[in-house]
DNA sequence: AAAATAAGTCTAGATTTTAGACTTATATAC
DNA sequence: GTATATAAGTCTAAAATCTAGACTTATTTT
């Protein structure tokens, strides 16, 4: 699906999804992470085939999510590398960490952690701008001006 | 893609995708969170066609994401709930949304705010159990015990 | 009894993905 | 400096998946 649908795409969510939210878009995504920068990397790291690679790391770095540049000292080399908008995903990946931690079969895996403190991260949580933490369930989303009467009164409904 | 490969399914970020990483299924949620708990609601909301939507609500009920059942009131309808497990997927969903907010074109068309105090989440961040917040840069991941050395070994060098 | 609704099933055609052979450009080995 | 290897693709036919929309079944409303 990739580019199209994603019905809706006033939902901030909607918007992401249609720009990463291809499983192996974010596969690519956590990859970069990991500190994979090569073709072949990627190809072998997420299990992608060659055709579908080319495709999703030529969209990637059309989107800003990744920079292309030519390997230094070897000139067959092509290196991709993470955006600070590519970076800003990582909050996303360790959602995902934390919540196949919790919920799928095996658990933890791979722990986060505070490099300095060594403390486990125990949730992901919302903080506003002075570094007070949102708790979820305190959490609510609110409709800008340019959105259609419609989803302003899902929105609303949904977090009255 | 749905079930098969997300290569490396020790990494948990792609056991995740693998369980929801395909943007339809995660479209899904985000519809359950916003309050859809019927077919044609989610056949609408998400622009799904209705044979791939039986398919992905069928596997959401199966992971547990989802719980199935008659309407009380009407004999026809179904509904489906998210379930405890589901309902953490909510910070996946937050991120996306800041993310969404900071890097897509047209910004926070939906903003997110504390109920309480209405300051708006500045951003998504990793807690301790005692609360405290843990920074991006400073969040690092630890391989666990049953783990294949070539896993451990890129994830050493990756936060190293 | 007739019409409407909810939640699907089913199907042919369109689109996407796969596996793997092949290509091009550059680099290393002998 | 010729032969081999490597990185990053391209290309293709077959397989898998998705779409639009007609159809089905069970239940409810008129």
């Amino acid at each position: 699906m990739l580019q199209n649908s994603f019905a809706n795409l006033e939902c901030p969510v909607g918007r992401s999804l249609s720009e990463v939210g291809d499983g192996w878009t974010l596969l690519i995504v956590r990859e970069a992470i990991y500190g994979t920068t090569q073709f072949e990397g990627f190809l072998k790291n997420t299990g992608a085939s060659r055709g579908l690679l080319t495709g999703r790391l030529a969209h990637l770095v059309q989107s800003g999510i990744l920079i292309k540049s030519k390997g230094k000292t070897d000139g067959r080399e092509t290196r991709y590398h993470l955006t600070p908008k590519g970076r800003d995903l990582w909050p996303v990946m360790l959602s995902l960490l934390v919540w196949s931690g919790k919920h799928l079969a095996g658990g933890d895996v791979v722990t986060a952690r505070s490099r300095n403190t060594g403390s486990a991260v125990h949730r992901i949580s919302a903080v506003d701008a002075e570094g007070n933490v949102i708790a979820p369930q305190d959490t609510v989303l609110v409709p800008g001006r340019d959105i259609s009467d419609e989803f302003r009164t899902r929105i609303e409904a949904a977090f009255a």
